[in-house]
DNA sequence: CGCCACTGTTTACATCCGTAGTCATTTCGA
DNA sequence: TCGAAATGACTACGGATGTAAACAGTGGCG
C-alpha cells in the first residue's frame, strides 16, 4: 500500500519532530502547548497513529519512548505540493504560480527571490 | 461560520459544475463516469452535501433539479493554495516555488512563463 | 387508469479524524 | 515499602467522509 495519508493534527506533531528529534511524548506535548489545546493523551494518540502509519519510529528509553521521524519533511511537502498541483492546476506548477501572483500574494522580496531562483535554474 | 470545507469527493463534483452548469444530478453523474466509479446515488449524496454547505445552489426544473456552483473556482483554489502555503511554507509563496523548482518540476516552458509573469508584476 | 422509471429524501454503515478517558504497569519519592 | 505520578495501551465517541441502499413522490407510457 502507498504511503498513508497524514491528517492535519498528525502533521502538527510531525512538525515538532522535524524541528527536533528524538523527543518523548511529553516533550512533544510541551512543544505543542502554545499552538494547540491538546491534552497529553491526545498527543500520545497522534504519536501512536503516526507510528502505525510508519511516519515515525519509536525506541524504548527507560520507562518511556523516544519518537523520531521516518518520513522526511522534504518528502512530505513534496507529496502535499504535488497533490495540490495535480488536483487544482492540472499538474502544472506555472498556473499555480500565476494564481498566487494574481491574488497579490507576492511581496517585492518574493519577486526578487523568485528571480534569483530562476537565474540559478538557467545556469 | 466560515466557509465549510469541501472534501475531495465533493471537489470532483464541483469541477464538473465549474466546467459546465447548470446540470442535473444525472448529468453530473454521467460527466463523472470516466474518472470515478460512483453510483448515481453517491453523486446525489455529494450534491446534497454541497448544497448544505452552500457551495452550490439548486433550482427546480420540472421533476428534477438543476445544480450550479455558488462558490467560484477561483475562490476555492485561492483558499486551498493559501492553506497549503500557510501550513507548509510559513505563509510565504517563494519557498513553495523554490521547493517546486528544486524538485525539478519546472520545464523550460514553465520557467519562461514565470518570467513573463514576473515581468508583468513589475510593470 | 394503473404501473414503471426517474428523481429527490432519508437512512445506513464502515472508516477516519479530533479529542480524550480509563487501565495497567512501572518507578520515584517519602 | 507503599502510594502517587508518569507512561504506554486500549477503548470511546461524536462528527466527517466515502459509498450507497431503501423509500417516496410523480409524471408519462401503455
Amino acid at each position: 500500500m502507498g504511503p498513508e495519508r497524514i491528517s492535519e493534527a498528525e502533521h502538527a506533531v510531525m512538525e515538532v519532530l522535524w524541528h527536533q528529534a528524538p523527543k518523548s511524548a511529553t516533550d512533544v506535548a510541551d512543544a505543542l502547548a502554545d499552538e494547540r489545546e491538546w491534552s497529553l493523551q491526545t498527543v500520545k494518540t497522534l504519536l501512536s497513529r503516526l507510528a502505525n502509519k510508519g511516519a515515525i519510529s519509536h525506541e524504548r528509553n527507560g520507562r518511556s519512548f523516544l519518537y523520531q521521524p521516518v518520513l522526511a519533511r522534504e518528502d512530505y511537502i513534496t507529496g502535499e505540493s504535488r497533490r495540490l498541483v495535480d488536483r487544482l492546476f492540472g499538474g502544472r506548477a506555472a498556473p499555480l504560480i500565476a494564481h498566487l501572483a494574481e491574488r497579490d500574494q507576492f511581496s517585492d522580496d518574493d519577486v526578487a527571490a523568485i528571480e534569483r531562483l530562476l537565474k540559478e535554474l538557467k545556469s
